[in-house]
DNA sequence: TAATGAATAT
DNA sequence: CATATTCATT
């Protein structure tokens, strides 16, 4: 028995976390300011903080807003956003869609409750731009979940205070999580010591052809009410870096080309009532970056 | 040490 | 409320 390939899946924890595979970063997927943004690990380079260029991505692909001439092309120096401690940069909010939670689910469903930690589910993942920290937030909401849901079946009187009625699972609090759908063995510990292996998983199968993405830039901050009743969402999927390299390209914008997450600027304040997601506010109290990351463009 | 999980902060 | 960040254990 030396490769059989009957006991792949014995090894496929092996296979699972590759070598520079997974942690080789997106640096030249992303684009620089997001990469800086995103304090790479991997690059043993402090020194030379970046000045704080605050890059938007041009959406509009064919139309402007024309009219309206501004003197001033550059960023608008908003107070506190003008000025950055260099050093200590934070980035921006992780967006949990749909797809990416999906894929949180899916890593989760195959590690096992057991192994679901962080770490793995991370590198399962493979998604560029996601940090053990934005897991391990994510994962801890999740677990919330899971567990007022095996409250609200088991009778019990676990009654966690606040009368939060959990009857149906239909409220605000499910949001993202009912939209995937969570394994059966989530709700009860699967006790299988020995046969706890499903398939290895294939972390990053192959990107499909080349992304088709342009006006994914107004991609509408779908407030999870809009939950897709019955339809998918179209969101500009992004996926995990590739080694292709091609020199061919001009250095013109390559921006559109492979974005590894998108950066939006939503103004949320607390009065705020205006729901319209305009990416050109930097308001100087309000600002707030999100980061929408895309999951591998396969479901 | 580094990672995890829960508490806490924004 | 959804994430981020901090903190105590391991």
């Amino acid at each position: 028995m030396r490769e059989d390939d009957s006991n792949w899946f014995s090894r496929w924890e092996e296979q699972l976390p590759p070598p520079e595979e997974l942690m080789p970063l997106s640096q030249t997927l992303i684009t620089p300011d997001l990469a800086i943004a995103f304090d790479i690990r991997n690059n043993p380079n402090p020194p030379t903080i970046p000045p704080p260029q605050q890059q938007q991505q041009q959406p509009p692909p064919s139309s402007l807003p024309s009219s309206t001439d501004f003197a001033d092309s550059t960023e608008l120096t908003s107070g506190t956003a003008g000025e950055e401690p260099a050093r200590t940069l934070k980035r921006p909010r992780l967006v949990w869609t749909p797809q990416l939670h999906k894929r949180f689910v899916d890593a989760v469903a195959h590690l096992g409750i057991k192994n679901a930690v962080p770490k793995t589910i991370m590198q399962l993942m493979s998604v560029d731009g996601l940090t053990r920290e934005n897991v391990a937030s994510h994962l801890q909401k999740y677990r919330l979940y899971l567990k007022r849901m095996q409250g609200i079946s088991s009778g019990g009187g676990g009654g966690a205070s606040g009368g939060g009625s959990a009857s149906v699972n239909d409220a605000a609090t499910d949001h993202l999580f009912a939209s995937s759908p969570v394994p059966p063995h989530f709700l009860h510990p699967v006790a299988r010591p020995n046969s706890d292996h499903f398939m290895p998983f294939v972390p990053v199968p192959a990107i499909h052809h080349q992304q088709q993405m342009a006006a994914a830039q107004y991609h509408r901050p779908v407030g999870h009410f809009g939950s897709p009743p019955n339809g998918h969402f179209d969101n500009p999927f992004l996926s995990r870096q590739q080694h292709h390299q091609q020199q061919n390209q001009h250095q013109h914008q390559q921006q559109l080309h492979r974005i590894g997450a998108q950066v939006h600027h939503n103004t949320l304040g607390g009065g705020g009532g205006g729901y319209v997601e305009d990416m050109e506010s930097a308001n100087a109290s309000g600002g707030r970056k999100v980061l929408t990351l895309f999951p591998t463009g396969d479901d």
